[in-house]
DNA sequence: ATTGGCACTCCAAATACCAGAGTGCCAGCG
DNA sequence: CGCTGGCACTCTGGTATTTGGAGTGCCAAT
């Protein structure tokens, strides 16, 4: 792309301004509102030439014959990837992020804050993830007897993260036998990332005599399955009320958006693209894979250290949304995020 | 009300009989659709006059001149009180209900899974209240040393709510003080009301040496004040969605709503109204106390057992809502949800 | 390659119009 | 006295119709 000849750079100069254009004002652009607005030299007649091009090629549209263009998705990765530059935040809102985060008492109360801030500074709807479980360490595997046959497990990861579930046992436990069990799993996982849990443990059974194999069984399964295997990723997300600034055709536009962002399955994939904070990705209207969302881009990055990513975060919103600023918000938060959680 | 003499059997008939089409077709409707679909046994003119009189007591409205009448509140709310009776759920929904909410594995899989069903069900937001922290009984009080200096609060109540605090002290603490004061904690409250907490534990400190009081004190603060005095209530919604289905003006009128269901304070101010499973309390329009909420209605009760609920739950949705089946819904999952958590 | 000019297209807003639904009122009737 | 049919009136919502203007593509000239 970058050595295709037919984009020269003044092509690529109206493509930005196209976009820009049509983001602030959230109007089809044509030829001479854009000569007037950019001091872009050329008159407006040259701009249509170039217009005609780069709708040939397919970075821009026009709704219909007689209207200004409109950037088409590829016309909008073209302009993250390519035309613009991060928009960083200014030293008062990166302030007001950081002791807006610094009071938080516990992660769930840094999660919400994190979400609601990020809709805030961005005007988009905020996903934020949990820190994934499979990506945690053990700090504490804590088990409590609830009744005779039962235990309550409860794990506590190092980034703050308490998972708990239910084990029954056919048949009364007593005190001493779940004290047994406590100490041989702290010994094994305590302070290991939960995902070396399997084979940390698979030979902890040995340790115990024959008949209380089904106990320290049960209780393993419940641990290796729920917690490990399908752990239970948690997101959250905030500022949905701002979709209703868009998109005139109302109803039907965001009731598929509203839909989607109720499936958690949906938030993890799309977050799912970002895997290292160092990286903030972009998905652009239909790159995007599931079909309600098809008219909408996600800004996303992970948050956490970059050996050690914890999850992600990102903003959603219409394709046609303020990148630049949008990118440099979500960065920042990350940020923020991963020094607060690193810190506790 | 009832002794308003103004008020015939044939005038209730007429505004029951506006409310439910009114419901269901969302169109103003007039005196000649209304002989048309009811046989009310009278002329068309007839009931013209008494709409004429049902719009001065304040019961109807109309758009303007020329439309049919609408319900008012004040009709709405008449409606309730008087003119509908509950609309039981089939058995088919029933059962669905039943085995769906069986299938959960711990409190937070009942929750979602009450939350997204009741969305379904009625067609409109749904809104799930944790089992409240005041309300419950502590199953067990553990504590995890984190550092040397911080221990993890975890406090596990017998809804099988688990909540969780940091600790700080100011000095390092060893393991035993640790068991000592978890011992303490637990042969106190243990199997009592949360909210019994404050009295139960305003002599425990005396059981331990002078130099070991600020350690005690920082846990006994911890718990009391952000356990039992600020307790974390948590709520959870799901079937936004459903608002896109109302009202033509869009933007504007589902805009309000969305931003008041990000606030929990507000949903659960909603939730307030409710304190008995055996009533299920209606808000409707204004009502309501919330600014935003103003053109909708709320139909929400407690679950749990009636001498002890839990927390409460409901639906939102606009005036126009189908009150007997949004009632008999919501009793009805109230109920199970109900049964579920009492035999966990 | 760029530009001014021009004919053409098409939408969006304004205007006009009409059919229909609904109302209130009244006089007559049981 | 309540009910009814009849009637004149009102108002909206939908359908045409018009029109102004923004925008385009193309072309000949520079």
């Amino acid at each position: 792309m970058l050595d295709d000849a037919v984009l020269d750079d003044r092509k690529l100069d109206v493509l930005r301004a196209i976009v820009e254009d049509y983001v602030s004002t959230n109007e089809p652009v044509g030829s001479k509102a854009l000569v007037e607005r950019h001091n872009l030299g050329v008159s407006s007649a040259t701009i249509r030439n170039d217009m005609a091009l780069l709708e040939e090629e397919g970075y821009i549209a026009q709704p219909h014959t007689s209207a200004g263009r409109v950037p088409t998705d590829k016309g909008y990765r073209l302009f993250v990837d390519r035309l613009s530059s991060i928009k960083p935040l200014s030293a008062a809102e990166r302030r007001a992020i950081q002791t807006f985060l610094e009071g938080a008492l516990d992660l769930d109360d840094v999660v919400r804050r994190t979400v609601r801030l990020l809709a805030q500074v961005t005007r988009q709807v905020a996903v934020v993830q949990y820190p994934s479980l499979s990506r945690s360490a053990v700090r504490h595997v804590e088990l409590v007897r609830l009744s005779p046959a039962r235990v309550l497990l409860v794990l506590i990861t190092d980034t703050g993260r308490v998972e708990q579930r239910v084990v029954e046992f056919g048949q009364s436990i007593d005190e001493a036998m779940v004290a047994d069990i406590r100490m041989a799993l702290n010994n094994r996982v305590a302070g290991k990332l939960l995902v070396e849990a399997p084979s940390l443990l698979d030979d902890v059974a040995d340790a115990f005599p024959r008949d209380r194999l089904p106990f320290v069984n049960s209780v393993l399964s419940t641990m290796l399955e729920t917690l490990v295997e399908h752990p239970d990723e948690r997101v959250v997300l905030a500022g949905t009320a701002n979709l209703t600034r868009f998109s005139v055709d109302f109803p039907y536009s965001i009731r598929p958006v509203l839909e989607a962002l109720e499936e958690q399955v949906v938030l993890l994939r799309l977050l799912g693209e970002a895997t290292d904070p160092a990286i903030v990705s972009v998905l652009i209207g239909a790159e995007n894979p599931h079909e309600g969302l098809r008219s909408t881009s996600v800004v996303s990055t992970a948050y956490g250290r970059s050996e050690a990513p914890l999850a992600a975060l990102g903003v959603l919103g219409p394709t046609r949304m303020d990148y630049p600023g949008a990118i440099g918000a979500v960065r920042a938060v990350a940020r923020y995020v991963g020094q607060i959680l690193a810190g506790q």
